[in-house]
DNA sequence: CCTTTCTCGTTGCATAAGCAACATATATTG
DNA sequence: CAATATATGTTGCTTATGCAACGAGAAAGG
């Protein structure tokens, strides 16, 4: 990918192809690709730079005692690899609490945090930017987590249900909308049964509260 | 609070007193107090800056439909309010999912984010200092939403709790060690009831799990 | 078109845990 | 010390929901 493709990239935001070359060649940039299936950072490994993805797919998951993985996050283009590990650990190293693999074929851009947070010798306005690209990137991550921590706290599936679902309609703005997830997502994501949660969202139609089809949903409330 | 004691908040680590006064001063920072019981942020507020507590405690709480309050974050010297809403507002402007009140007497910092993300015109070297804490505290508070739904998502309170417990005591380095919350506030933070946790709590006691006596915990694995 | 695969809905059963009520222990206050 | 308040433990009852098994419909693939 050319700097001027990376200008889609959130980490650059309102930065041009110029800044985005200075930036990456004065903080010592660089690419790799992964094959399908190859590992990216594996749990426990010590971060000290962080990994942007400029193309392909990874997903980030945990291992249980038992060895069975369950999946973190999904990171598309523009998201961040170990971005929370690099940046939480100024004030303590850490180390990975999940390992990072390619879905797809993969290319990462890495930064090192720590020199980001020295001040560069030259003109640090593309640098400064960055920054702040980072805080916004690392807010709206933190903002999501909250907003499922919302919904995981409801005593009941039609609470979960019912507080996700306000959730995509603020986000679409309407009544209707359609939701990423399809039925096993989105019960992981609440943390509950695919079954349970179709039987309750049958319950909630029936109780007139809300219609759907597939992943598409029309709330009355 | 003068200059001298800020050198202890986190938003101002491995800066001296007059870099502090120097960031303040060319950001347009300004202090509040409030007394206990004051709102410093409505829910549906939109923030343009955040705010450090230099002093006190304040309380962020949701209300649900019925009016029902209940407790977000508890936040303390050092702390931040709204720091996620500035943030993330970079890409998109939102309002505030909480009610922050002071708990106590409470003294905050505020200071423009979006000021903070322009180049400053002098030196620096304080400025991007500045951004990195702020990197390290949203990413601190990300890794902690982090291993709270780790904890969340586990099916049984015997898990939710050996999570619990793992993580405090790798937290603490040792087998023993002791935790912040009282029964009540560990079983909210683990979404369970108290008595239901007080009666798992005694099975792994029974079980030889684990040894406890009020917040003090012992673990054998 | 037929076959296979995937997604989603339905339902009976078993159980973890919410809830309420009470018991005990520890802390606080006068 | 007595008395009250607060924190924690115990237990029976009830229920939401996990789990497994199955069925229907859509999608995919040959």
């Amino acid at each position: 990918m050319n700097y001027s493709e990376m200008e889609r990239i959130g980490l650059f935001r309102k930065l041009n192809s110029s800044e985005i070359r200075k930036v990456c060649t004065c903080f010592g940039a660089y690419t790799r690709n992964y094959a399908k299936g190859k590992t990216v950072v594996r749990e426990g490994d010590v971060l000290k730079q962080f990994g942007v993805v400029l193309g392909g797919q990874a997903r980030a998951f945990k291992s249980d005692v038992s060895g069975k993985e369950f999946t973190v996050s999904v990171i598309n283009e523009g998201g961040y690899i170990g971005l929370l590990l690099a940046g939480g650990s100024s004030s303590c190293p850490r180390c990975s609490p999940v390992t990072v693999t390619a879905s797809d074929r993969l290319t990462v851009l890495f930064l090192p945090l720590n020199k980001l947070l020295r001040q560069c010798s030259g003109n640090c306005s593309a640098h400064v930017k960055v920054l702040g690209n980072l805080i916004g990137g690392i807010s709206e991550k933190a903002m999501l987590l909250y907003e499922r921590i919302d919904c995981l706290i409801k005593p009941t599936i039609r609470e979960k249900v019912s507080e996700y679902l306000s959730q995509q309609s603020k986000l679409a703005g309407g009544d209707s909308f359609t939701v990423a997830f399809d039925r096993e997502g989105m019960a992981d994501y609440l943390n509950t049964e695919r079954s349970a949660l179709s039987r309750e969202l049958s319950k909630m139609k029936n109780d007139g509260l809300i219609d759907y089809r597939k992943s598409s949903f029309k709330i009355f409330w």
